[in-house]
DNA sequence: TAGAGCATGTAATAGGTTACATGATTAG
DNA sequence: CTAATCATGTAACCTATTACATGCTCTA
């Protein structure tokens, strides 16, 4: 159980058509960059090993003015062995989550620490919301009539209910946490009533 | 900005008191686990590290029929460095969301395929958000009045947003595919309406 | 003329898991 | 008697990012 799943998540784009390694990543930019992401580092190398196992053939286009381009192909091995793993079920992976981490710790710095920090998690993810927003629409009118497109919205789905859970978690965690400060107040100074209202 | 997150994760765990290399690992699997891990691996090369930079202080704590236990202690140091990493905003981290990929390329398998994959998916998710839900009610008991316990439950709170959000996706997700089959299977048998309803 | 885009790749480095090595005690 | 728990640590290995090296063309 040592799968490399870098090797099939070039496979993956590789079964959408035939492309170089250039092409491949800019595919990840675009396409999946919400959720997965490959450098060159990883990305040249494999398209080697994939070639030594028979998964995928080179072929080489010259172009004129600009560096010639290695085109990759899935075989039929390649694709039946992208067509196992994907069959195959998801393990549990445990991400590392920062936000997370630092909030376990927050007893350690002041509430207003703890704050500024859950309010700049909450505009990455609004920015991210709003980014997947413009995916979509991008996607839908892009690839109408792709046959990869209802799975392509799935994806896109996804990161969208991510999104919005965590901005509501946000809000309730800065709740929780203006409680926390103006119950630490009252003591030293009362009839201070800042605005709590979102 | 060359980071290693897991000294700090360390460092953390040290933060709330004195502890050996094999007690940390303990921590981090009972407390943090949904979003955080780290092995010995990790672990025992970092506290060397950690005294070496001042950040921590090594004891060692001699017990009958059991090995040696060796402390380590943050130093104010270290408790000053903890600090500075707490109140550093954090930039976003792309995951690898494996299911997600997974559906990506969902037109290389079949629909029944991608229905049991996002099945299976949302059974870890049911069994993730009960976990939360023994975590929730387990720490309310055990750690009822320290001052750790209101940022403890904004994290466990992280996780059950989130996995409810994902159950949600899957719901969503498998009404889609399950239109799809059907509208695959009409034009080869009408009348076979299974059902769909959940 | 500077910088971005096209296009390939490698090397150094960092980050992380797993297996191994050791060995006593205790609970089932 | 077996397995788990206590407890430390290292070595081999895999995975991944970043920087480097090269060099042409097109646009601002």
């Amino acid at each position: 159980m040592k799968e490399n799943k870098s090797k099939y998540a070039i496979m993956g784009i590789l079964s959408l058509g035939p492309m170089s390694g250039y092409d491949i990543r800019k595919m990840f930019q675009k396409a999946v960059a919400n959720f997965w992401n490959e450098s060159y580092g990883q990305i040249y190398p494999l398209l080697k090993t994939l070639v030594d196992e028979g998964f995928a053939v080179k072929s080489i286009e010259k172009q004129m003015g600009k560096p010639d381009r290695h085109v990759y192909a899935l075989t039929d091995r390649g694709r039946e062995e992208l067509r196992q793993w994907l069959v195959e079920p998801v393990e549990s992976q445990i991400g590392r989550i920062e936000i997370a981490l630092k909030l376990f710790f927050g007893q350690q710095i002041s509430a207003p620490d703890n704050i500024r920090q859950v309010e700049h998690f909450r505009e990455t993810q609004r920015l991210e919301s709003e980014e997947l927003k413009a995916l979509e629409e991008r996607v839908k009118e892009e690839k109408a009539g792709n046959p990869n497109l209802p799975y392509w919205l799935m994806t896109v789905n996804y990161g969208q209910h991510v999104t919005s859970a965590l901005i509501q978690w946000c809000d309730e965690t800065l709740l929780a946490l203006n409680k926390m400060t103006a119950k630490t107040k009252k003591g030293i100074k009362k009839g201070n009533k800042k605005e709590c209202s979102r």
